[in-house]
RNA sequence: GGAGAAAUGGCAGAGCGGUUGAAUGCACCGGUCUUGAAAACCGGCAUACCGAGAGGUAUCGGGGGUUCGAAUCCCUCUUUCUCCGCCA
């Protein structure tokens, strides 16, 4: 959510960064500050009519207290005129905030001046590719026929026991599953971030903290007989852990990283994006989550780039960063960078991580403050990043480390797996 | 799941339906004193919003109600604690 602030002082300057989602949002822009001077005058009117009945109030109190019933009487009935047209002002008020609110919550990031306008993923700008396609001298298997043939993911199994999009790990898939976890924690920890183990549901409120609702209740899984939220990415429960807080003061730099499974209903995907493990209902990743000073965000998101790439390219990975067009941003994010593992057998790109700031747009709704120097307190910025989603990192080194009777580990993770080849 | 008790500022802990945004203590910050520190003393110390400012309004777990007036009374929800039940 911006800061109407923002929206009082740089009206222009938002209606024209939106533009790059390509979205027109002059009237809507406009609708709020209309709102917001209404919202402003009529508050005003309904203090000063609880400021003089308060006083009134205090008054009786003496009155009565010296005996002075009979005036006391008189002054009750004084107020009842004020009582009336109070409810009426503190009415309109709450209307006038249920509007504002509703207003604010519909409108999106807006995108530094660094992200490309455009309107679908064809608009992307390819920041940097690093590594080279791997070539094959037989008939390279896509990662479905690979984990079937080595017996690594049962996806029928899956189907019995849930449905699709819920596979077994099983044997060395299952163990390969949990060395990339492992090591992806651990290189996070190197990295600074804090281990944690969040809750895998969410209150709606949390929800709305990072910016998964309202709207966008189709792609949570929701238990309705309790009204919780299965988590679709661990950014949610780790960036809500700072709901309400106010840091106490300028120095801070936080770092959190955790392991948990996702769940996203994905309605409406079909096709070859969804076979074998291209896109799932439960899957898991390792995300890394940042909290940080609105001076020191640029270079959190930088340090997050890196660390991804480091990743990426320990796995001997081939890969490329792409910086999303304004169209493809997500809703809450000011910039994303997206990075793309690409998938040998497959000849397709598949994304592995999503890094976005999003400045101060979800410490708004999550009121995550901390104190400045002069003692007032100012909305944080927050980060996050995959670091890294596992089925398809899992589907491209399957593909990508291939040989005619197996599949290689890379390096790194053969101590976490506790075997070179599959 | 059943029965009972509770929820007040960073913490601890008062609080009668009426000048209570809230006593007191601790913590914290500033000052005096001191060569320096401690102690002592003095002062400050919640949050949000409106307002150029003076100032105002709201907030004592959340929501609603009674009342001219609610931290204080009533209803409801949530959470915590104690006891019972169930359970990895």
């Amino acid at each position: 959510m911006l800061e109407i602030t923002r929206i009082r002082e740089h009206k222009d300057a938002i209606i024209e960064g939106l533009k790059k989602r390509g979205i027109d949002a002059k009237l809507e822009v406009e609708a709020i500050l209309v709102t917001d001077e209404k919202w402003r005058t009529t508050l005003s009117e309904l203090q000063t009519v609880q400021s003089s009945s308060n006083k009134i109030s205090k008054e009786i109190g003496v009155l009565f207290k010296t005996g002075k019933t009979e005036e006391a009487n008189k002054a009750k009935e004084e107020t009842a005129a004020l009582k009336a047209k109070e409810q009426v002002l503190k009415q309109q008020v709450g209307e006038l905030e249920e509007l504002m609110k509703e207003k604010l919550y519909s409108l999106p990031n807006v995108p530094l001046d660094v992200v490309p306008s455009g309107v679908s993923e064809d608009d992307n700008e390819v920041v940097e590719e690093i590594g080279e396609k791997v070539m094959f001298d037989f008939e390279a298997l896509p990662h479905w026929d690979l984990a079937e043939k080595h017996g690594l993911i049962d996806f029928e199994l899956g189907v019995k026991v849930t449905g699709a999009g819920f596979p077994f790990y099983k044997g060395k898939g299952a163990k390969l599953q949990r060395g990339l976890i492992n090591y992806f924690l651990d290189e996070a920890e190197k990295a600074g971030y804090s281990e944690c183990i969040p809750p895998l549901v969410v209150n709606e409120e949390s929800g709305i903290g990072t910016g998964q609702l309202p709207d966008k209740e189709g792609q949570m899984y929701h238990v309705t007989e309790d009204d919780l939220y299965l988590i679709p990415t661990a950014e949610v429960p780790l960036t809500n852990m700072y709901r309400d807080v106010i840091l106490p003061n300028e120095d801070f730099s936080i770092k959190i990283s955790g392991y948990t499974p996702c769940f996203r209903r994905e309605a409406g995907s079909y096709g070859k994006d969804v076979r074998g493990l291209n896109r799932l209902h439960q899957f898991d990743k390792v995300e890394i989550v940042r909290i940080e000073h609105p001076d020191k965000s640029l270079a959190a998101l930088e340090e997050m780039v890196n660390h991804v790439k480091q990743l990426l390219s320990s796995l001997g990975l081939h890969y490329r960063i792409l910086r999303l067009c304004g169209g493809d941003l997500g809703f809450t994010s000011a910039i994303t960078y997206d990075f793309e593992v690409y998938s040998a057998a497959q000849e397709r790109w598949l994304e592995v991580s999503s890094v976005s700031l999003f400045e101060t747009f979800q410490a708004n709704r999550l009121k995550l403050r901390f104190k400045g120097v002069d003692k007032k307190t100012q909305l944080c910025h927050t980060l996050n990043g995959s670091a890294l989603a596992l089925p398809r990192i899992v589907a491209a080194l399957l593909e990508n480390h291939q040989t005619t009777d197996g599949v290689e580990i890379p390096k790194v993770l053969v101590p976490y797996v506790g075997f070179e080849r599959i």
